[in-house]
DNA sequence: TATAAATACCTTGCAATGTATAATACCTTG
DNA sequence: CAAGGTATTATACATTGCAAGGTATTTATA
């Protein structure tokens, strides 16, 4: 799969996996990988810039199979990105597409 | 405009515009621009890379309104690349789009 | 003639982000 | 206690878009 594509969609698929409950880090690799191609070096890094940018916050959870689970909780601002990156999304989409179609306007 | 979400796809749309056309640098810098933002410090390396790879040939040819331009032409590589390309995007948005629905699958 | 503006091309350094790889740590099972 | 699955983290790297700056040509303006 084209790596480029990818690019600041995976933070997309993220927020909108924590938009509908919290989940630690392991399980979103797993979710994501069901439809992308993704690795946990990837992530991870993801995620710290998220909590970063304070759109999600973290609390550790013991778990009864391995290493306890950092499980990310999206914010009020995190939720509202999520909102504004999938809008955007659609948008950008629907730009390229029409490109794909041949239709460049003005032309 | 989101940067991310260009990445990769920018290609495409030079890819399919000269799929249609010969063109030269600026012609497709104003051509994208139309439906994506985009500089020219973004096209004219990318380009570069087209034609380092094979996927397009360079011919000038005078202007009366400027300078000489560049035009470019896809190679037979570059043609079964913009197929390629195009239907990767297309997959890509379905998987994508499968998340914003909410529909992961075997969840 | 000189200057500016538009056209057209190119290069450099930077920022953002995905990848590969490895290290660390916890837990269960034999 | 060793092996293997679970889970997190760190580091070095590659790709690609962007801003900023530069060059060259043509035409319009002063």
């Amino acid at each position: 799969m084209n790596i480029q594509f990818k690019k600041g969609v995976l933070e997309l698929c993220a927020l909108t996996l924590l938009a509908k409950k919290n989940r630690y880090g392991y399980e979103l690799v797993n979710e994501i990988s069901k439809n992308i191609s993704i690795s946990e070096g990837t992530i991870y890094p993801l995620l710290r810039r998220l909590k970063n940018d304070g759109y999600v916050t973290t609390y550790l959870e013991e778990s009864k199979e391995g290493a306890p689970r950092k499980y990310y909780q999206l914010t009020e601002t995190g939720k509202k990105m999520e909102k504004e990156l999938r809008e955007e999304w659609l948008i950008f989409v629907k730009k390229v597409n029409s490109f794909l179609k041949g239709g460049v306007k003005n032309e």
